[in-house]
DNA sequence: TAATATCCAAGTAATTTGCTTGGAATTAAA
DNA sequence: TTTAATTCCAAGCAAATTACTTGGATATTA
């Protein structure tokens, strides 16, 4: 049941993102300074965030990354959703189109795995970016522009 | 986040003993056959299960594993445990001795790593061995006596 | 045209998962 | 007393997954 670094790596990017938000285009090379992440492994993970249209992107020489959104728009599952797929602990509940089981019907346990996967989103669908980025100033009120999340 | 066979096998193995804990000591080999799991693999989960005091074990002949509670106490929360160590999705906040970061207390994502942790243990501990029998037997009136879950 | 970026597809070492194998110890029944 | 059934235990191992790295191609600005 754990996260990937794909879910974690991602977060805090992407609170990286959203604390220097108001500078225009970001490029991944000072996010991945700041947080101590591999640049080209970011690259990854921002492919999956453009794809599902949670950032955007401006290519070439002072090109970077923006928010795709307002942060309290921007949920900290979508984030993870676009990241990690499906935060259902079992394939049998997915979302959308969940793994084939001939006893889904009969199925006791599938209850348990539905009750987690629901609990996981509404946890993580009431926390935008802009909570987090207020949680930060609040615990990090010295550091005028940011570190290591 | 997905579990792994070991907690969704250890919760069908227990359930299936479960509804047959009027019957004495089940072996392994019972289990395995109905649940079509593995015994060797099976034989490595009871045995932590029974490390955590969930199950009580006879060896030799005509021997097996009891459940060493009623079903009403036994959560599917303590399988899962037993069987996947903490359910926390991040190990900085495991609940016995978490992961060290040195920026633990002025992390911003460690908040949401808890709450998670907190509704995805709600959720486990509010379900029961005996809440799944009943859930069994609503579901599969006609069968007498079990197959696969 | 040089430097800075995103974009993209492979490759890969280390770790984890999901078992299997091979036996030793214990117990009940024949 | 032997045999069969069973738990107990420690290793071994192939396949899959993870967490990257490598090596470019393409786009944009200065």
């Amino acid at each position: 049941m754990k996260l990937s670094t794909k879910g974690r790596y991602g977060v805090k990017a992407m609170l990286d993102l959203a604390i220097h938000s108001s500078e225009g285009h970001i490029p991944l090379k000072s996010i991945a300074e700041r947080q101590n992440i591999s640049e080209n492994y970011l690259e990854q993970l921002f492919a999956l965030l453009r794809k599902e249209g949670i950032v955007k992107s401006i290519r070439g020489a002072q090109g970077g990354y923006m928010l795709a959104h307002d942060p309290q728009e921007i949920t900290v599952g979508a984030i993870l959703r676009a990241l990690e797929g499906s935060l259902a602990p079992v394939d049998c509940v997915t979302e959308n189109d969940p793994a084939y089981c001939d006893r889904a019907d009969r199925c006791v346990t599938k209850f348990i795995w539905k009750k987690i996967r629901d609990k996981v989103n509404e946890v993580v669908d009431s926390i935008t970016l802009k909570d987090l980025v207020e949680e930060y100033r609040k615990l990090n009120p010295d550091e005028g522009y940011m570190y290591y999340i």
